[in-house]
DNA sequence: TGGGATTTGTTCGTATGTATT
DNA sequence: GAATACATACGAACAAATCCC
C-alpha cells in the first residue's frame, strides 16, 4: 500500500473569502502566496526542497493544487522545477544575481522617471505611510523588515499604473531576496529607510535627474551587500505551519 | 452519462525525445509551446476561448497537462485565466499596449547598449542568418514572417547572455503580437527587415548612441502600426491541429 | 427563471521515474 | 548493482460552477 499517509479530506472550506480585494481567489492562490511570502521573508532558503505532499498537508489542499502553485512560482523564477525531481527554492547563480540588478537598474530608473513630479497626493501619502511602517519594523529586524524593504520598490512601480512594469519589478524584488539570502550579510537587509525618504522627496519635488541618481545610488548600496556567505538549512515543516494560516 | 466523448488512453508515448536541445521536456512543455506559437503567429486571436478538453484532445494529453500549460501561459500574460470560467487568449487593453511598448523601449535599449561593440563573430553571424531568413520569408507574408520579426528582437536579447532580460523581452514580444493582432493593420506586421540590418551594422561598429537611436526609431515604427481594427473570429479546432504536430 | 448540457475545480489512484540501501 | 522506498507525472472520475436555451 503506497503512500497511505495522506490526511483526511482536508477541512479547509473556511479558506475562502476574506481575500485582499480584487476578484475571487483560487486555492492555488493561497498556497502560491504563502510559499512566496515564506521565500521572500527568507524563511525558506535557496535549494530548499518543496515536496508536494508535505506542502499540501500543511496548507490543507491536495497535491494538484500545490502543483499549480509551484508552476506559477517556477514561471516567476522563485522556484526551480526539474522534471521528475520536484521543486526546490531557486538558487540564483552569481551571474544571475548580476543580471537581476542590471535589469532592476534599468526598470527602476524608468519607474522614478515616470513618477517624478507626477505623484498624486494619495500616492505620496501611501509612500509616506509605507516608510513609516518600515521605520517601525526596523527595530525588530525580523522577516517583516525584509519584506517591507522590498515592497517599497514594488509600491513605487505600482504607482506608475503600469501593471506589467510592476509585475516585473515585483519579480526582480523577490529574486533579490533570494540573492541576499545567498550572497548577502546575515540580516543587514533593511533597505536604508533614509534613502527611501530621499527618493520620495525628490519625486515630490519633480527632480527627475536627481531621483534617477538617488535610485542608482540606492541600488548600488543594495548591491553592495552582495558578499559571500553560506546559508544554513532548516526544517521546512516548522516553517510552513506559520505560513499556512495566511 | 456526462462527458463520454473523451478519447482512448491517448497513444502519445512517442512524444518524448527529439526536443530542441536543453534538458528533458515535459508534455506540458509541448502543449505550452504549441499554444504559444499559435498565439504569436496570430492563428489564435485575442479572446479566443481555450477549452481544456478540446486542447487536450488535439495534443493527445489529458486536461491535467493542458492546465499546467495554461497556467504557465497565464503567468506570461498571453492567456487570461478567470476562476471557474476557463482560459482565453489575452486581450490587452490599449493602455496595456502602451505599457508594453514603454517597457520594450527601456529594455531593448538596454539590450543594444550591452551589445554595442561587444558582439562576438558568432553572434553577428547568427543575426545575419536570421535577417536572411526574414528576407526569405518576407514574400510569403504568412505567420512565419510575423514570428521571425519578433524573434530577431529575442535573439538580440539572448546574445546579451542575460537570461532574465531575454525572458522579459520574449514575453513583451509575444504580447506585441497580440497587440498588433488587435489594434494593428491586418498583416503589415513585417518588422522592416532593412531596419534590422541597420541595427546589426551599428552594433558591429560599436556605435552605442547610434544603435540606441536606431532601436528607438525602429520601435516607434512598430508602435506606429497600432491602429484600430477588429479581429475576426475563427474556429479553434482547425487551427490547433496544425500546431499539435509540433 | 429554470433545468440540462458543458466546462471547470479537485481528488485520488496508478505508472513511472529517482534516490537509497 | 539490484531491490526497495519514495516522489513525481499523468489520467480518470466526481463535484461544483457556469453557460445556454
Amino acid at each position: 500500500m503506497p503512500r497511505t499517509k495522506r490526511k483526511a479530506p482536508a477541512a479547509s472550506q473556511a479558506a475562502n473569502d476574506a481575500n485582499g480585494s480584487a476578484g475571487p481567489v483560487s486555492r492555488a492562490d493561497t498556497v502560491y502566496r504563502g510559499i512566496r511570502r515564506a521565500i521572500i521573508e527568507q524563511a525558506l532558503g535557496p535549494s530548499t526542497k518543496l515536496p508536494e505532499d508535505l506542502i499540501g498537508e500543511r496548507f490543507g489542499v491536495s497535491r494538484t493544487v500545490v502543483r499549480a502553485a509551484l508552476t506559477r512560482l517556477a514561471a516567476e523564477g522563485l522556484v526551480e522545477l526539474r522534471l521528475n525531481k520536484g521543486a526546490t527554492v531557486a538558487r540564483p547563480s552569481l551571474e544571475e544575481a548580476h543580471d537581476v540588478f542590471d535589469i532592476r537598474r534599468s526598470l527602476e530608473r524608468l519607474v522614478v522617471a515616470r513618477l517624478a513630479g507626477r505623484l498624486t497626493p494619495g500616492g505620496a501619502a501611501r509612500l509616506d505611510a509605507h516608510v513609516a511602517a518600515e521605520e517601525k519594523a526596523k527595530g525588530k529586524d525580523g522577516p517583516e523588515s525584509i519584506r517591507l524593504a522590498g515592497e517599497f520598490h514594488v509600491l513605487l512601480a505600482e504607482l506608475t499604473g503600469n501593471v506589467i512594469l510592476s509585475r516585473y519589478v515585483g519579480e526582480l524584488i523577490s529574486r533579490s531576496s533570494l540573492i541576499l539570502a545567498l550572497y548577502g550579510r546575515p540580516h543587514s537587509s533593511d533597505c536604508a529607510v533614509a534613502e527611501h525618504r530621499e527618493i520620495i522627496d525628490a519625486l515630490v519635488r519633480g527632480d527627475t535627474a536627481g531621483v534617477e541618481r538617488l535610485m542608482d545610488h540606492h541600488l548600488d548600496a543594495v548591491i553592495g551587500r552582495a558578499l559571500i556567505a553560506p546559508a544554513p538549512d532548516r526544517d521546512i515543516r516548522d516553517i510552513l505551519s506559520a505560513y499556512a494560516a495566511e
